[in-house]
DNA sequence: TACATTAGTTCAATAATAATGAATTATTGA
DNA sequence: TCAATAATTCATTATTATTGAACTAATGTA
């Protein structure tokens, strides 16, 4: 049985978010998630259909483990979603500012 | 002769200012180069005494390279200065909220 | 029930990046 | 000229990322 990590709220650090953000392959799942209301499955929300699943799954973990996703298993896939609440709660404004400047690019 | 690598203002990526300042070493300089009006030398904007200069002058690098700050030498030392400006205009708000939230952990 | 399919994880190996001690460069001052 | 200072570069080691292969767990189907 597969246990996801997920940071308590308080234990959520703003250089993890930096870290999990400085990347352009998360910062495209984030911004699909995003996107979306609601869930998406992993495959779903990839950028690239020509990425190993391994360095997908990779990339949902890094996601997770600095708080900016919820992953829970339903049936065969997986669903994840943004913990926005949390996320503006902690910096407010931060995770629309870096979306939006991220699409202007 | 050292020549510093500095990108063009449209060579500055979100991702590579996402990624320089997902330390906390980086972060904490970034916080002493803003909080001090003008320019500072690479030891004086340190963080802490305890670490090895290599490791500063590669800290500086990064953030050279991402577009954050400017270096040059100046006599014995180097003068480095945030570019504000420039950075303000590519990703307006971004420097102030990070830092303000860096703050605040 | 058994077998195949789907979605994703974990493992192990390799590739890329980070940290640092040692050696070096360049400037200043005695 | 020689020593001191500030920082870089180089070479090595340590950490992190990427990916193929094997595995797990849920679902669908004959």
């Amino acid at each position: 049985m597969v246990q996801f990590v997920h940071p308590a709220k308080e234990d959520i650090k703003l250089e993890g978010i930096l870290g999990a953000l400085a990347d352009p392959m998360r910062l495209r799942i984030m911004k699909s998630l995003m996107g979306n209301e609601g869930c998406m499955s992993c495959s779903e929300a990839a950028p690239c259909p020509n990425i190993a699943k391994s360095t997908l799954s990779h990339h949902f973990r890094i996601l997770r483990e600095a708080g900016l996703i919820h992953t829970a298993k339903k049936g065969v896939e997986n669903r994840n979603i943004v913990r926005t609440e949390e996320i503006n709660q902690l910096f407010p404004g931060l995770l629309d500012l870096i979306l939006k400047l991220s699409e202007e690019q």
